[in-house]
DNA sequence: TATTGTTATACTCTATAACTATA
DNA sequence: TATAGTTATAGAGTATAACAATA
């Protein structure tokens, strides 16, 4: 078999095991593999526009909105009108949302390192380079229809 | 930033793209992503018990109904009795789901040739080497609780 | 005119638990 | 007792389209 027919169901494989075990992880602390990745996109940086942070998830605008009611419910992000811009919010960490994500960042270690462990240094380095390279060569806005 | 902590959400990232990119291409044969998969399953092992079918994919054996009801109703697919265990379901594809899964694969020829293209042979066998490797790392089976 | 976000809506996937039938 | 599948149920993510407010 070709690598190249391969490289699809490995990477679905591969991701969908760790959404799996991400799920059991943070499910004992109220919060989906997803909501996880909203809560990180904030830690990173703060204080974006609902727009921007669905373009760095990536996801959709209304998607995103309603994962932040979601968390907005829970005390965990909040939202304000953008200081310039009167149409856009800005969503940030409340400080019990900084709290959990720490929490949820420890609870993830290790299922990081049991991924990490699987791989020599430089494997790890490699796998990082060669997804990037396979998201990008994705990436809509550079694709022909066909 | 080690990576160890890249890993994740580079998976993410990578598979999200993929997904994104073939709902778009399989919506206008009234297919989704996740039901290619399925299809592309059968057409590796047909008349695999309902069950066997949610291993193969990997999926929840419930989830699994679900989607076989819709495919069914399509007439992609088609479940008879098991023929020694009454209890089991044998699914199939149907002369209509073989065509369609053909038309399919043919449809999501290009991506496959786009991710294979960002890579070289030897780095497109290394991703899927170190994928798998990933992914059983993560097998819940072979994991402790923690 | 274009953009940000909201709302309504619909569909699919996901998964647990209780259940029936069978091994 | 264990297993295969069904059913009911619930929740979450996904995404389109129409809309209001603002740039």
């Amino acid at each position: 078999m070709m690598a190249k027919n391969e490289i699809p169901m490995a990477l679905r494989a591969a991701y969908l095991a760790l959404h799996r075990r991400s799920e059991a992880r943070f499910a004992p602390h109220g919060i989906t593999a997803d909501q996880f990745v909203l809560l990180a996109t904030l830690a990173r940086g703060d204080a974006l526009t609902q727009r921007e942070l669905a373009r760095r998830m990536p996801s959709d605008p209304s998607t995103v909105r309603a994962m932040l009611v979601l968390l907005e419910r829970d005390d965990l992000v909040k939202r304000d009108t953008h200081p310039t811009d009167a149409r856009a919010r800005t969503v940030h960490l409340t400080a019990a949302g900084k709290r959990k994500f720490r929490q949820l960042w420890k609870a993830g270690e290790s299922i990081r390192a049991q991924m990490v462990g699987s791989l020599q240094l430089h494997e790890a380095e490699t796998l990082v380079r060669l997804l990037g390279r396979v998201a990008e060569s994705l990436d809509a806005e550079r694709v022909p229809v066909d």
